[in-house]
RNA sequence: CGCGGGGUGGAGCAGCCCGGUAGCUCGUCAGGCUCAUAACCUGAAGGUCGUUGGUUCAAAUCCAACCCCCGCAACCA
């Protein structure tokens, strides 16, 4: 059996553009996806835009436009945003794909056939703000009488006719899957939610809309809509070529990882299993809500204003210097708060002052006192192994541990303690005073670095795959050996011994600017 | 008693599940170096880990109570 990877985030909703969490999610994505493949994995990632839904629709509606329309626009600023973000996906998907509908209603037909959908009344009051149903003890009354969803948004007593999904037969093998699975929702925090919820008891679930007919015709009762998460949830079945079983199904479902918001794990970790269960679908291994990013402690939010553009900061910073930032500065999992400042101090002092730096100073001596010709390794002193040791156990153990547990953070901690590492051993080897004493050893030390470095920056590649790719051009490692066990080989001697020549080295990350403080 | 997250040296965080000399980055101070992107290296100062009580030989870490901050309408991961 082939060692696969499938991974999904969210796919996301295009009434708007995207925002700065549209970043953070996809470029951790990528990043779990491009570490992956270098432990050899065949990976396969998937991304897109859920369209249907009241939402596109009344959105359309109040633009003149068509929800078709909206879709291709929003959607275009998404797959325009991960371009740019050097999103290595597999397949973008869009809801409204042909294919789309057709897996969604193998999906439905599937549930059905396993005596899990029935029609009946829904009737209650209906917010259409939140796309809710409210019992009438969770409402609001208001002076005069009007009454208000909890969340204060108007209501109205609705009747429709709708088909339901029996959730309530799936509480216990839900929780059994929780119990056998306990790596199944991730982080804790997230799983305890769940686990609460579920214990909590589940009602049948309403799957179908009269009301609109944007989204996927329910099979058989052309009159309804399905439910957005029936159809959303299924995205990731759909672009595996589901219904067909064979082919990319066979090969990569179960996902590996469905990496998705906090807010949505209700969605992925209760109602997708079940719907999976009633199919006869085997089950995702994991579901990993992650956390918010704050502008500055609040909330991002139109009303407010504070809303960042993801392709601007990237224009402003950097790609590299923003995914690095993304990954470096949160606990993944837990919220965060980022700003202007904490984006330029982090990629100043780490990528331009440590990493940068050591990659200058150490190729720039090497261009300089080697004429560019490689310098040749005579012997290792114990320095040097504990410097290669440290700068292994770094890459292998440390980050290879915290890549694995999504733990981003750490493992670019990890990181940066290797490249401590490698500066604070320059300065006691002092290659430039060796070069009056010992030219022979100048060049050891020079080699030493010159290999460390580069395992850095394959080590580092899933952070900043286009930075390291010109990083290790410029030094000559080949492409097929950027992998953890390429640069684990001997690759270096046979460097020397070829053709290449190093060039007149240039600074890789350029410190940045804070920019000057906005009027208030 | 709605749900959840958080309170750790000046700032931002990790550690807490699996108790045992409090760790990291930035900032500050003092040295060093001069290859390098005014970068780098070394050392130091600075914390009764929100409060109170409990369990324990031992608690940031477990238990109980309490205080404070932040999310849970919309756009939205």
């Amino acid at each position: 059996m082939a060692d696969t990877f499938y991974l999904t985030t969210a796919i996301h909703y295009p009434n708007g553009k995207p925002h700065i969490g549209h970043a953070y999610e996809t470029s951790a994505a990528d990043v779990i996806a491009r570490w992956q493949r270098l432990k050899g994995r065949e990976v396969r990632v998937q991304t897109g835009t859920d369209e249907h839904g009241l939402k596109m629709a009344q959105k359309a509606r109040d633009l003149g436009t068509t929800p078709r329309a909206l879709a291709d626009e929003m959607s275009a600023h998404f797959r325009d945003l991960f371009d740019k973000l050097d999103i290595s996906y597999d397949r973008f998907i869009r809801t409204t794909e042909a294919e789309h509908h057709v897996a969604s209603q193998a999906l439905w037909r599937a549930m059905e056939a396993n005596g899990d959908l029935y029609l009946d009344r829904y009737e209650g009051w209906y917010s259409i703000r939140d796309e809710a149903y409210y019992a009438a003890d969770e409402l609001i009354e208001r002076e005069g009488g009007e009454k208000l969803s909890p969340q204060g948004t108007p209501v109205e007593w609705t009747v429709e006719e709708s088909w339901f999904f029996r959730l309530s037969k799936y509480q216990e093998p839900l929780l059994a899957l929780y119990r056998d699975n306990p790596d199944f929702i991730q982080p804790e925090a997230r799983r305890n939610e769940v686990l609460r919820f579920v214990e909590g008891g589940l009602r049948d679930l309403s799957v179908s809309r009269t009301s609109f007919d944007w989204g996927v015709k329910v099979p058989g009762a052309e009159d309804h809509v399905m439910y957005v998460w029936v159809d959303a949830l299924t995205n990731y079945l759909t672009g595996l070529g589901y219904p067909d079983l064979d082919g990319d199904m066979a090969r990569f479902w179960p996902a590996d990882l469905h990496l998705i918001g906090k807010d949505i794990v209700r969605f992925h970790a209760v109602y997708w299993p079940a719907f999976l269960l009633s199919a006869g679908i085997a089950l995702p291994k994991k579901v990993f809500g992650h956390g918010f990013l704050l502008n500055r402690g609040q909330k991002e939010s139109k009303s407010l204003g504070n809303v960042t553009d993801p392709g601007a900061l990237a224009d402003a910073y950097g790609v590299d210097n923003l995914r690095y930032f993304l990954l470096r500065e949160f606990s993944f999992g837990q919220d965060g708060s980022y700003s202007a400042e904490a984006i330029v101090n982090r990629s100043n002092s780490e990528l331009a002052n440590s990493f940068g730096n050591l990659a200058q100073r150490t190729l720039s001596q090497v261009f300089k006192n080697c004429e560019g010709h490689l310098p040749g390794i005579t012997g290792h002193t114990p320095e040097d192994d504990a410097l290669f040791a440290l700068v292994d156990k770094a890459i292998r153990t440390d980050m290879a541990q915290a890549y694995d547990q999504l733990a981003f953070s750490q493992a670019l901690e990890a990181w940066m303690g290797a490249v401590f590492a490698c500066n604070a051993y320059i300065d006691v080897q002092a290659p430039w005073a060796l070069k009056k004493t010992d030219e022979q050893r100048m060049s050891t030390v020079l080699a030493t670095l010159y290999i460390c470095i580069a395992q850095l920056a394959v080590a580092v590649q899933p952070v900043m795959p286009g930075s390291m790719a010109t990083l290790l051009d410029v030094m000559g490692v080949s492409p097929d050996l950027r992998t953890l066990a390429g640069i684990a080989s001997h690759w270096y001697s046979p460097l020397i011994e070829s053709e290449f020549r190093l060039a007149k080295p240039e600074g890789l990350f350029p410190r940045l600017e804070i920019p000057a403080e906005e009027p208030a």
